[in-house]
DNA sequence: CGCTAAATGACAGAAAATAATCAATAATTG
DNA sequence: CAATTATTGATTATTTTCTGTCATTTAGCG
C-alpha cells in the first residue's frame, strides 16, 4: 500500500472513530506502531489529530483548526500548562469575554462545563461553547478572517461598546517594555475594544513572546491586571513586568530532558 | 461539596470536552487522582463513559452535532432538492444573507467555492465558510441559542441595522394566508431586521410548512419576493402566493422508491 | 546496476498511567 | 456517643505506552 493512502486511511480511521488505540490501528493498517505514530505526529502537526497518552484523538474539521499554527508537540504542553494556570483566575458565574489564538482556545476547554457568560470573537471557541448548556455564550460578530477564524473590524469593536465583561482573556504575539503587542492591525483594534469592556483584562502569552515586539503595538504594561506564563521566563524580565503593575502567574513546565 | 453533586459536575465536564485528562479533572473537582479514578470507575459501569489510557472518553449521547438532528431521510433529500432550486437565485459577487435553518444550511453548503460575501447568524453556516477562501464571511454576532447554534437578540439586531445586503434567505416554521411564522420570539425580532437590510427576501420551506401557522406572525406574504418550496405543495395555495405578489419556485422531487 | 535517501520495524531505556494497598478522615448507625 | 462503615488521599509496585536509536528494507535516480 501506498504511503500516502495509508495516510488516508489512517485519518479516516481516526475520524470514524472520536478515539484510537496505537496497537489497533497498527493492526488495522499492518505496519508497525512506530509507523503509526510516525504518521500520527503527521497528523498531529497537520492539526487534524491530537496524540494522547494511549492513542489519538480526532481534532479536524469539526472544529477548524488547521491552522492554528505548527504546534509543535512541545509548545503545546506549554499552552496546556499556562491554560491551567489561566483558568484558577476565573471564577463561577463570572462573564469572560475570550479572544482568539491557540492558548485562548485551551482556556476555553478547560472552562467548558462551568457555569459562565461567555463572550467571545473566535469561531472555534464559540464552537466549543455552542453545545455546553451551563454557560451562556454570546458571538460577537463582524469580518470572519478565513485563516484564523476570529472576527474584528468596525463591526466587532461596535459591538463591543455595548458589552460590558469581568475579565478578558487574551493572547499576544510580543512582549516587551514597552507593552503588548500584536501582528493584525484589525485584531489590535478590536483587543482595545475588549480591554475597555473588561474590568480585568488577563493575557496568555508563552515564554517565547517575552522580549519580541511585533507589528503593532497593543498597549502598555500597565494596562493588563493579569499575566500568564509558562516558567521560561527569566528574572529580570519578571522584575520589569511585576514593576509595571502587573501581577504575573508563571505555570510550571515538567522539564524534558535537555539541560 | 457533595458526592453526588461531584459525580454529576464530572459526568457533565466529560460529556461537554469529548476528553478529559485525568489530573485535568482532579485539579478541576479538587479532589485526588485516586478519587476520580473511582468515580470514573462508576460512570464506565452505568455506561456514560470508556476509560482509556490517559483519561476518559464520553461515550453517551454525541454532542458534537447538537445543532439539528440528521432529520429523516426523506425530508432531508426534499431539503436538499430545495436547496438547489435556491442557490439559483444567488449571482456570483453577490451580498447574501444566511438565517439557521437546517434548509438554509443546505443551501450554505451549495453556495461554498463560490465569490461571494456572505452575512449570516448561524455558527454551522459560518463554519462552513470560515475556511472558503473564496467568499467574505461578516457573522452576525448576538446571544447564540444553544439549541440551534443560532445568534439572534437584540445584539444582533443591532448589528443588523448597520449591514445592507442583496438578498437575505431564511426559512420558516410556518406559512399561511396571513404570512409567514416562526416559533421563537427573539428569532422572528431578528429576521425582521433581516428583511429590512435586504433588497430582496428569499424564504425557503417545504410543503409541509404550507397552512400552518406557528407561535409568532413574522410579516406578510407581499413583505416577501421569492419562495423556494418542493413540488408538494397545492394548486390552491399556489395561487393564494403568487395572487399576493409572491415569485414561486418549485424544486421537483425525485421520488425515492415508496410508492 | 550501484548508490543514496527515505521509510520501516525492532528494541531498550525513560516516562506515564494504572491498580492495589493502607492509613486517616468523615459519615452513619445502633 | 462509641462503633462501624464508607470515602478519601497518599504511596508503591506494576503495567503500559512513549521516545529515541539503529539496523534493515524499500523506493528513487543517475
Amino acid at each position: 500500500m501506498l504511503v500516502e493512502q495509508r495516510r488516508n486511511r489512517l485519518l479516516e480511521l481516526v475520524r470514524v472513530r472520536r478515539f484510537a488505540a496505537l496497537p489497533e490501528l497498527a493492526e488495522e493498517l499492518s505496519v508497525s506502531e512506530s509507523t503509526v505514530r510516525r504518521d500520527l505526529e503527521q497528523l498531529e502537526r497537520q492539526g487534524s489529530a491530537q496524540r494522547i497518552h494511549g492513542g489519538v484523538l480526532y481534532t479536524g474539521t469539526s472544529p477548524m483548526i488547521p491552522h492554528f499554527e505548527e504546534a509543535q508537540t512541545h509548545e503545546w504542553s506549554l499552552k496546556k500548562a499556562i491554560a491551567g494556570k489561566a483558568v484558577a483566575l476565573v471564577e463561577d458565574r463570572d462573564t469572560i469575554l475570550l479572544d482568539g489564538g491557540s492558548t485562548t482556545y485551551e482556556v476555553a476547554r478547560l472552562l467548558l462545563g462551568r457555569s459562565l457568560s461567555v463572550v467571545t470573537n473566535s469561531l472555534p471557541v464559540a464552537n466549543l461553547f455552542a453545545s455546553d448548556t451551563k454557560s451562556d455564550l454570546v458571538f460577537l460578530g463582524g469580518n470572519v478572517c478565513p485563516r484564523s477564524g476570529v472576527a474584528r473590524g468596525p463591526y466587532t469593536d461596535r459591538m463591543l461598546s455595548m458589552v460590558r465583561v469581568r475579565k478578558t482573556i487574551f493572547s499576544v504575539a510580543g512582549i516587551n517594555e514597552e507593552g503588548f503587542y500584536n501582528n493584525d492591525l484589525l485584531l489590535v483594534e478590536t483587543e482595545r475594544a475588549m480591554m475597555r469592556a473588561a474590568d480585568e483584562v488577563i493575557v496568555v502569552a508563552d515564554s517565547t513572546k517575552i522580549g519580541r515586539q511585533s507589528l503593532t503595538h497593543l498597549c502598555p504594561l500597565k494596562d493588563v491586571q493579569h499575566l500568564v506564563v509558562d516558567d521560561g521566563i527569566d528574572d529580570d524580565w519578571r522584575k520589569i513586568i511585576e514593576a509595571a503593575g502587573v501581577k504575573l502567574h508563571v505555570a510550571k513546565i515538567e522539564m524534558t530532558k535537555d539541560e
